[in-house]
DNA sequence: CTGTTAGCGCTTTCAG
DNA sequence: CTGAAAGCGCTAACAG
């Protein structure tokens, strides 16, 4: 066993390929890339030998060359938060059957990770999907400009984007509640930076207003189960007889919030979530808003292969609706 | 409006960088990866030059010169399923705490795919993590040994793996079943290529053995909260009083399975279930086995960038022990 | 401490 | 239809 310098089974190169089929490496790569360019039986030849060396085309080397990377990413603000893991595994699978790659970030909420991870992502990635963004719109605008970019639950005019739009779930939620007998709501809100949150606390005024009922709101700092849980008492201090919260994460936390001062849902009070994701499996099974986050993935990965494909940047605006699912959190209020 | 040929507001390159800095360009490249060869002034005056054009390292060009292209990869069976999503969180944490880019891949339980996903990822990353792994061990091999692999839940003797070990958990559920006086006992498994499937079933049968309890098993062929329900009668067939669930997705299938054949839990019937992460909100809240996911991901990808570092191929068996965490989905059986 | 010189592996005109 | 040659943007010896 002599220190004979072995070669380190080196991942085998267009050049090998090339010598070994007796062509150049340009034929080589043409057989990958345009097999039309060449005669039937070389591209055959060549991918024979490829074959048989264990050839396998380097993106890196290739990006380089074209610019064309193979690559998206998606940023969420938390992978954890049962919305997105569906919204997530579409979007790769979408990715993926048009054969790209996907980076996943991670921007727990924050701005400046956020706007952090897309900086690292940028150099490799022909385009950026941004979940419930968190940056603001200038921010957007300028990554937008250096890179095809899909926005999902951000509204953001002259950028690609798909909307879901709980509105209409949330005023469903209203007359049903209004129906119950209920006369005054509270909506336990999420981020500032949340667009959706906006859209549901607007729409849950306006749905108040118009059918006459009482409409009151407080933050759960952060849409966590935690966040919900700590404002339970916050909520019932507002003398509504139901609430309405940002999501379900922040519903469940309130049911636990107030089981533990003991009232009781849905016989003292009521209880509407948003994202039907979890709030089958809740106690009470949970009156909610339905989801459409898997859709939302794959239609702005679907978006953002058509703006590569055809570099027209028409102002497209997806919206997916919903509407509301009864359960068993929500009935007429006590005492009425 | 002349049809000037706008120069398209192209990334400045290290070139534009040198010249505008009177340097060459090693020079500028050194000013960002080796510093400390040049005189503090001119990393200042360069690096200034640079942040004036808005000049990025391209990631790309440096990867294929150097071989390093700051990417992880991590491969998951199901990204919607609930266990998986803290792990994800933290593994991308941690690789983005040094400076990786992470990509993410859904192998849908299927082993073709995830073959293939990794054959896409392979070329762009400096290193794996597969959890859960569907493929079998050669392949695993195979792929190890052209780049950095580490698993997670899977356990190949020589490949860097970090284990949750749900044996003692699984043994903890058995003794609590045994001592509320339950005779059977049966497991409803998961996967077949599942290692934690494996370990979970076999640390059940040995724990009954031992404490002289029956031990069946039935299949839930997929995962799933549908695999799970619809076993619910298979499950009562074997005639033992309790089940212990491969993991919490199937346990609350189970659940609604049983609940729809009008089958009390716990009063007629018991569920363990598997990883603590939707288990306190089921219902009734699920006894269950503790969880760790989110460490998993974070050692696993620790143990990545360990290998990288070292380039010790040090054959490391992380394991993570499991504890029985009671709720209220177990009792003791009726009519004893 | 800094510049020169070769590439990394692949694509892509431009000629034949 | 195929080959030769010139890069993509950056790094890494090797000289000074």
């Amino acid at each position: 066993m002599g220190d004979e310098k072995t070669p380190r089974h080196d991942a085998p190169t267009i050049g090998r390929v090339a010598t070994m089929a007796g062509v150049s490496r340009a034929t080589v790569s043409r057989a990958f890339t345009r097999p039309d360019m060449l005669s039937p039986e070389t591209v055959d030849r060549v991918r024979k030998v490829a074959a048989k060396l264990g050839y396998t085309p380097n993106q890196v080397a290739r990006a380089l060359s074209t610019g064309r990377h193979g690559n998206f990413a998606l940023i969420v603000p938390d992978v954890a938060n049962p919305f997105f893991p569906p919204l997530i595994r579409a979007a790769q699978k979408r990715a993926d059957l048009s054969d790209f790659c996907l980076f996943l970030g991670n921007s727990d909420e924050d701005p400046a990770l956020e706007d952090k991870l897309l900086g690292r992502f940028l150099g490799q990635v022909e385009g950026v999907v941004l979940a419930s963004s968190r940056l603001d719109d200038a921010q957007i605008r300028r990554h937008a400009e250096r890179k095809p970019l899909v926005l999902i639950n951000r509204d953001v005019a002259g950028i690609p984007r798909v909307l879901i739009d709980t509105a209409g779930g949330v005023r469903a939620a209203v007359d049903h509640l209004a129906r119950l007998g209920h006369r005054s709501i509270v909506y336990v809100s999420g981020p500032a930076a949340s667009w959706s949150n906006r859209q549901r606390r607007q729409a849950l005024r306006q749905a108040c207003a118009t059918a006459g009922l009482e409409a009151a709101a407080v933050a759960a700092q952060r849409p966590t189960f935690e966040g919900g849980w700590r404002s339970a008492r916050a909520v019932i201090a507002t003398g509504a007889t139901a609430a309405v919260a940002f999501d379900e994460v922040v519903a469940q936390g309130l049911l636990a919030g107030l089981a533990e001062i003991d009232v009781d849902v849905p016989g003292r009070f009521s209880v509407v979530g948003c994202d039907d994701v979890i709030s089958a499996t809740t106690t009470p099974p949970m009156t909610t808003v339905s989801n459409r986050s898997a859709e939302a993935g794959e239609a702005a990965m679907t978006l953002l292969l058509d703006v590569l494909r055809t570099r027209a940047v028409s102002d497209v605006r997806y919206v997916l609706d919903t509407h509301l699912v009864v359960r068993g959190s929500t009935a007429a209020p006590c005492g009425r």
